[in-house]
DNA sequence: TTTAGCACTCATATATTGACAATGCTAACA
DNA sequence: TGTTAGCATTGTCAATATATGAGTGCTAAA
């Protein structure tokens, strides 16, 4: 444990450098806690012992470690009071009130990541335990049709279906009856079962070309499985003066770019969650902060990506106050 | 105009920068065309002259201008002939028989992204001239409402709507009618009018709170309009040789991220377009090659974005298989 | 426990050097 | 007139040296 002056002293160095960017001098702190560099430079070598601090070369000022950063995180830091210019810019896309749900959260995470300067990710709410509330086939020509499925809580998805064989109208109206008649109110991860077990065997009865029609509903179905992911301010983060290496900035991209290393951002608990650098699977300079939601019956997660180095009370302040305004409803 | 030799040298040059990405020395084409590195020498100087070839530095091999490109480009390629392999690849989409024109166009194009190393751009197809034939209206509970408009070549779009005040079921209904009765066959574009000086005066009458119902139709056709643009492999253009400095590489990828930009790459007439350099307005390092296709009424655009140094004759074949093999019907 | 002072270390910037890869030019040659 | 050999010239690249300054660790004294 700290004493009061180290817990000072690491609260002073993590948010120096997270400003700056440079390694923290001793002298630079003399102002800030009344003594001389020299006392500085015995308690920060105590906390370099401790594994809280780092050096990058050996005459170098002091820089926060992985640890130092979790340290700060887990014990120091308080949220910081959002300033009024920012609160004024989310307070408008709150009072919009008709934006639905999704949309305010896409737009206060545009917003926050130019605030921040960080990549803002909202994962695709995960819409397995949507129920379907509704499916509807349209006809575009002889050989094309579309299927429209809408879930009970209000997502949409639309499939293109090509059906090569002639296949009559009739039919087609009968095997949407059906399974709209079968489905309605199943959850989505739970169709595919429906449709094989219970659907099929009816209408491989009632239906001329069962296989064919069958076959475009059962991959239509299960496509809409995949989720979504949005992204913006790659190019925000990138500007961060730890990521001015090509080679750096190549890795980051590719990872960006390969959804499954963003898909496990989601795999956590709820409220907010910090992960810093090797904690996050993705980059040791990199830091996520990742907050799952529920509002009107409806999850969803989001985060923000950037260096180590980030603002994390400024963030914190921001993801609880894009959560607070998310629960009166909308 | 050059002589035979000169185009032959102008030729060899190109394309031996684009596979090793280093200067071209008089020396290294001796072999090739059969004469000592002096004659080479003279050669060269000529082209520099004429401004078709350039030097890094004084003693430095020769390079191609953007002007070199651009001859090139225009009177010596021809598309190179696929190889098996890559041909093979391609040929599995064309054959999957239940892929739509959309997702043929988009997974070949991954596909190209991958073998050529560059950025593949699917820009949405133009659906301005896409006629409504169907509206249709799905609630899910007393304030939201899904409006799904599906136009009649195949393009499904869908908007959340939330509606404040209480508007019975049979309001929204009669609307919903009467939208679909007076705007089906109507161009996504003209819509707007129609909407207000046909529509509104009717459900004025007709609805208790039209404003109401008539103002969340309304944004929900106009937000219709956008476009999407798709992009893939960004990664695999930024790990080429002339993307290795951190700015360079933060400055495309802020390109890439504003749509404006994208977009842009969109105006312009029919056929495979390439624009080098300085013509792309995105960067002097910079090719795009561009294509419209049309097929089964249908019109969009693919681009390819890479260094300069690309291999135009690969990206050109390949890109005229793809509009090939579209046209049979899909 | 705090502090002043000093030796020490390392990053950063700049200059120096030699090896090397090309070129341009000139003069000779076919 | 076109081609070529030879050589001086030029700039890159990598390795090495040098100076400067910022910051530390340690010690001895307050």
């Amino acid at each position: 444990m700290l004493n009061d002056r180290q817990t000072k002293l690491l609260k002073i160095i993590v948010e120096d450098y997270v400003k700056t960017a440079r390694p923290v001098s001793s002298k630079a702190i003399c102002d800030i806690l009344n003594c001389s560099s020299a006392t500085i430079r015995n308690e920060m070598s105590y906390l370099e012992e401790t594994g809280l601090l780092e050096k990058t070369h050996i005459s170098s000022g002091r820089v926060p470690s992985e640890k130092g950063y979790r340290y700060y995180v887990d014990h120091i830091l308080e949220p910081r009071e959002l300033n009024g210019e920012d609160m004024l810019r989310l307070q408008t896309i709150v009072n919009n009130s008709s934006l639905m749900l999704d949309d305010y959260i896409s737009k206060s995470m545009e917003i926050v990541s130019e605030m921040t300067n960080l990549t803002a990710i909202v994962l695709g709410k995960s819409s397995k335990d949507n129920c379907v509330s509704k499916v509807e086939v349209v006809p575009i020509n002889e050989h094309n049709l579309i299927a429209i499925v809408i879930t009970d809580k209000g997502h949409v998805e639309h499939k293109n279906l090509t059906i090569k064989e002639n296949v009559s109208m009739n039919d087609i109206k009968q095997t949407v009856d059906l399974i709209n008649k079968m489905i309605i109110g199943t959850q989505l991860n739970e169709v595919g079962k429906i449709l094989e077990y219970e659907v099929k065997p009816i209408i491989a009865r009632y239906v001329k070309q069962h296989e064919v029609l069958y076959n475009a509903f059962y991959t239509a179905f299960t496509d809409f499985a995949k989720e979504s992911v949005t992204m913006t301010g790659r190019k925000n983060m990138l500007m961060q003066p730890e990521f001015n290496n090509a080679d750096k900035i190549r890795d980051i991209i590719s990872k960006f770019e390969d959804k499954e290393i963003v898909d496990k951002i989601e795999e956590n608990d709820n409220g907010i969650n910090i992960y810093i650098g090797s904690e996050t699977e993705f980059d040791d300079d990199v830091t996520i902060v990742k907050m799952k939601y529920e509002a009107n019956g409806e999850e969803g997660t989001i985060a923000l990506v950037g260096p180590k180095r980030m603002e994390y009370d400024k963030v914190v302040a921001l993801l609880e106050y894009i959560k607070e305004n998310m629960k009166e409803g909308k």
